[in-house]
DNA sequence: AGATAAAGCTGCACTAAATGCAGATTTACG
DNA sequence: CGTAAATCTGCATTTAGTGCAGCTTTATCT
């Protein structure tokens, strides 16, 4: 049944043309949120600008919101390769470090998705959701590091902490375009708050 | 302009009935809601139940949603007073503590929400979401606290820090109705968590 | 290459949430 | 009691999202 593949590289026409499709309605929307807003642009408006039906727009991404957060499922695929993939020895929350750091200079697609959250109230709240799998992600590494069972709640507070910080890192990098970023100063921030996360687990542990 | 209401305490036929209204549509949702599913239920079912309007709903309410989460400003608002209204010399993280022991124990229609929103990945998230403001006060109150610049980034991981064990608390003491819940045990919790802040503070503090 | 199978695209019809508007009804108030 | 304001409701409309069926395009097999 299975024929293997002979050019393992190329995958066919009919994938190529489908992952062009994509990105060009991708692009087409995200032009257009930027354009003219998010909630002021119409599936049929990004259809037409991506030149095929609003029904295949719907064969591509299960809702409007899926094609600003397109990026988003690789983005958590990176940190969970890292996360899982670690070389012995190293602590989650050392691998976390590295991740945000890496994390910290953002894509075009990913600016862009900034852009046009940023002004939009609804769309602020989705992306803060969206990001709960990567918590859990973070809980269920810190919680196997730190041998905590499931009603510890050590893990939770160092995700949350950690996603905070995260947060508030990407917001200021986001607030000012290009301008006065510093990848040291970055990672000095990030270093505070591993620094304040450690001291708490201390304080927990002696308690 | 403005003549002064003669009964204080009785705020008058047409906002008592509004009221009356109001708990209608909620208590009828909640109780579709918990029967058949949030998403299963319609508008119309909704008004059907209570005997009014498809569209008068949508007077009472902007959104379906809102419909189940109508208690959350509310409590938001419990919050903020209790942390604006605190006694000379007790800190916001003092203040917290207490709020956070007060509001471990659900009221009806908040444990009822709680049932709904369990079932339901996309309500969730929405109620995640919806922690944005609460949030946003703790991290307010603590920078004051702190005395901390809008850079400084400890306002934001002490409150995500305590949101989170909020959060955890809260989903255990829903998990089990009512039988084996302890507040003395909740609060042990708490004050790890809170000694997990303030060692984390003590942590960045001497770096 | 040519036939056949599979995958993808699109139009059509439909549901459900949400909004604007205007007329009818109810409450408030002098 | 009569008028003004608030409220309720029906109607029409927009938009996101789904199911389905037919057509086109790509893949596969001989």
């Amino acid at each position: 049944m299975e024929a293997p593949n002979p050019t393992e590289v190329r995958p066919g026409l009919r994938e190529r043309k489908k992952q062009k499709t994509r990105q060009t309605i991708i692009d087409a929307a995200l032009e257009l949120f930027t354009k003219q807003g998010y909630e002021e642009t119409t599936i049929a408006e990004i259809a037409d600008a991506a030149e095929v039906s609003p029904r295949t727009i719907f064969a591509y991404f299960p809702t409007k919101e899926d094609i600003l957060f397109s990026d988003t499922p690789e983005i958590h695929e990176r940190f969970r390769r890292a996360l899982e993939h670690r070389a012995e020895g190293v602590t989650a929350l050392d691998a976390l470090r590295g991740i945000i750091a890496e994390s910290l200079d953002l894509g075009p697609t990913e600016l862009r998705r900034k852009r046009i959250v940023a002004w939009d109230e609804t769309l602020k709240r989705s992306e803060r959701a969206r990001q709960a799998p990567f918590e859990q992600m973070m809980v269920d590494a810190i919680a196997k590091d730190l041998g905590a069972g499931p009603d510890d709640i050590r893990p939770q507070i160092v995700a949350a902490a950690l996603i905070a910080a995260f947060s508030k890192l990407r917001d200021r990098d986001f607030a000012e375009p290009s301008e006065s970023f510093s990848s040291e100063q970055a990672m000095a921030v990030v270093d505070e708050v591993i620094g304040f996360v450690r001291g708490g687990l201390e304080a927990m542990r002696r308690r």
